[in-house]
DNA sequence: CGGTCTCTTGATTGTTGTCAAAGGCGGTGG
DNA sequence: CCACCGCCTTTGACAACAATCAAGAGACCG
């Protein structure tokens, strides 16, 4: 069983409380690709991401994903569902294999909310959510060429050993457009990429002011 | 001055603690337009927003605004900012005359961050903060006539009285392209305007569903 | 009555998604 | 070992959408 204790969240709970925490949770191993829980089904558990990372993204009516933001461990999933009462907002796919503690909140009650240190955890957890979520606002008035350059300079390193069409998910745009903007950087000698598609930025400067070049143009 | 028992947030602080933030407080009236801060900004100051309405808006490096959030009167403003030591995420305008109190936390400290019931408050103030941003993703998968509709639906009311350019601005979108958008509505039959911008819903299901409709065309 | 602002409408452009086709690569099974 | 299948990538042609630019009409105000 996992020490609740050793979880910032649940860490100055009294014993008793965390009995009741144990008592109706459920400690679950997830393999990538796993769906935690649907965007507008009805929440039922709070989840604690033990280990592994959580994507959460939208669906549209027309069937088409926007990607939203990644859930790090250790940190609470589901909460704005949960605790404001209204249906999840996303879905929550595991990028990763995950553990995940799924506490049954009708059962054990909120209580923990009422905990100071435990609400204190959870405003920076919401703090975190949000600044994120600013950030994928910021990147909605980006071109497709900045957004890719943005990612470039903060992720690059992940790109080795993933498909373009993954990455191009991420990007919220498709695979041909990547591949065009790619190439365009390669052209243009900003960047090299190998068949691993393993990327060495060449001209970080130009990445980071693809904007104003092209505008200039 | 403001009874600041008689506000959610810090009703149950002790005397002592209610005296330290009023001794570190201004009391401000802004009118309509007046900036509380700005992007990128340095958090100075914890604001409430006593009365009134204010709008958080982003703006871009070529000067384009994008509005992102409106926050009504009694709610935390600059709060994530200010406690989680980052620049201003947004821009905040007053839509509306305001009263705002302003807490110098340098001053203060952040001690009511650790009282239980302002913790709480807090959290349920980020809830909906988070709940709208993901309301604002939403929106950005939808085409200009669904946001429209929506908006219609949802505010319609508001549109008397006020400019299509001040509306299209919350909308994201150019006063052109919401006078083409709302005179097909008309043309279609679905709404009636008048010279006071008052809107008259007449199909309200076409409204909701025109996503879809235009689809099968 | 001149000036400013809003609204409308048309023409044009830029950006990105969609569709289609072709090549490459790896894995599978006969 | 090879034929085949499926997926990824690239490229071109095209379409859709909304912004931009431009011009004119109408409203309001000093």
């Amino acid at each position: 069983m996992i020490e609740l204790k050793k979880i910032d969240f649940f860490s100055k709970l009294n014993d008793k409380e965390l009995e009741v925490i144990k008592k109706y949770s459920i400690y679950e191993n997830y393999s990538e690709g796993d769906i935690v829980y649907y965007e507008a089904d009805k929440p039922e558990y709070l989840f604690v991401l033990l280990s592994g990372s959580v994507d959460l993204y939208k669906t549209n009516s027309k069937g088409k994903q926007f990607y939203v933001h990644r859930v790090d461990a250790i940190d609470l999933l589901g909460e704005v569902a949960a605790f404001s009462d209204v249906l999840y907002p996303v879905t929550a796919e595991c990028a990763t294999k995950c553990k995940i503690l799924q506490i049954n909140y009708n059962k054990t009650g909120k209580f923990f909310c009422d905990n100071p240190h435990f609400c204190k955890e959870l405003v920076k957890s919401l703090y975190d959510r949000i600044l994120s979520l600013v950030n994928v606002i910021d990147d909605s008035f980006l071109k497709t060429k900045e957004r890719v350059a943005k990612y470039i300079l903060r992720e690059g390193v992940n790109f080795k050993d993933k498909t373009y069409t993954e990455i191009s998910k991420k990007l919220n745009m498709t695979p041909e457009t990547l591949s065009r903007v790619l190439n365009e950087f390669k052209k243009r000698g900003f960047i090299e990429i190998d068949d691993s598609h393993q990327i060495e930025i060449i001209e970080k400067e130009k990445l980071e002011n693809i904007g104003d070049i092209d505008r200039c143009i």
